[in-house]
DNA sequence: CATAAAACCACCCGTTTGGGGGGGTGACAA
DNA sequence: TTGTCACCCCCCCAAACGGGTGGTTTTATG
């Protein structure tokens, strides 16, 4: 008998799951939410095997819910049951501990597959998602051993950026004035496609590691 | 009609390949090669759509040869079928190009819808592989469970931080004012004994080692 | 139950940053 | 020559940030 709770933030949709599950014979739908706040409350509670999460949800958004139920429950196994497929969404809610991924469109044959699936040690993805995950250990190396093409000067410059430091301290570090760290500093930010220094302190502190990340 | 190449030096495997493409209508086998060398001087000429492709060849990996026959014909489609199912195996496959990978304990009938899945866009993965693939992606991020002294609050703001996010952002994330986001912010940097973003985002990023300390 | 600690929100002020201009030099290739 | 590129410097402006102070509510704990 696997138990399972839903967070569904759709009334019609919560339902129809539900009465999927329940009409199946070895699941038991243990707590039904629509949103991400009820799901910490109660889930914990219900203790369930399987938690089928919606991503759209008011206030708390599902990749959130996710992090800290798995924070909570670290045994819960969490499936997405989406609309969303653009890859940022995807790769967050894994990183939040979601280890499986479905989309809406999907049959409810396979949604109580997928069920089955995690409970025995898998990972069930829709195709599509599926290939974008594998996708994203192929352009891992890219942001990996490659530094971006960035100047010598940009390089120190990110460097001790990363490391802490005030673009006055940067300039005196290097003998530089502070307007010109800062033009250097937008030509970094320019070609590594971020807004601030701690998204650049976050790329450069994440080169080089080896499984994905994009 | 999906056009085939197998790679595999076991005759007895192949041939069976082989055999099991050939029965299958919409199926064909347009090379078969016993070793890495053969395959990179002959599928580039056979140009098929989806190659099976073993690990353990005679002189050249499966992962090497997955590799060279992706820069020579970036638009084919690997699917590596092996008995090896350790992490670091299937993540370097997966680096090397490959879509899909299957465990040879396989059904046939898994290997022929693994060809069509890979087809439309798909990526096949046997579910134990698929679960490592999905905790690669888990275990990235969450890199620091090692605490300082910070509030549970506290560490949820760092987190952030330390991801590049912006103090609005993070506010929004957490559903709170950006003046109690900046308010925790100050606290976090009288603990850790810094005067900035980047320089708490510098103690997080390398978290892991308590060596002395009272 | 009381008290402390944590979490939350708000306002002010001066500084730093990001982003947009504008200049200028030297090196190296087309 | 002309072009491109890395590098250096300067100015402006709005937004974000760091730091200080003052509160209320929630939660944990004795």
């Amino acid at each position: 008998m696997i138990s399972i709770a839903i967070v569904e933030d759709n009334a019609g949709v919560r339902q129809n799951l539900q009465r999927l599950i329940e009409e199946t014979p070895g699941f038991r739908c243990v707590c039904a939410c629509d949103c991400g706040e009820d799901a910490l409350r109660e889930i914990p509670r219900a203790r369930p095997d399987v938690v089928l999460m919606d991503l759209h949800l008011p206030n708390l958004s599902g990749i959130e819910c996710t992090a800290r139920l798995k924070e909570l429950l670290p045994d819960v196994q969490v499936i997405i049951v989406t609309v969303y497929d653009d890859t940022e969404t995807v790769f967050k809610a894994l990183r939040a501990g979601a280890c499986g991924y479905l989309l809406k469109r999907s049959a409810p044959e396979r949604i109580l597959a997928a069920i089955t699936e995690v409970r025995e040690g898998g990972a069930p993805m829709t195709s599509e998602i599926a290939r974008k995950v594998v996708e994203a250990f192929q352009s891992a190396p890219p942001p990996g051993p490659a530094d971006l093409n960035l100047t010598r000067r940009g390089h120190e410059i990110l460097q001790r950026l990363a490391q802490g430091f005030a673009n006055k301290e940067i300039a005196t570090h290097l003998s530089l004035s502070v307007d010109t760290v800062r033009w250097h500093l937008k030509q970094i930010y320019e070609k590594l496609h971020v807004r601030s220094r701690t998204e650049a302190a976050h790329m450069f502190h994440r080169a080089g590691s080896p499984p994905p990340g994009p």
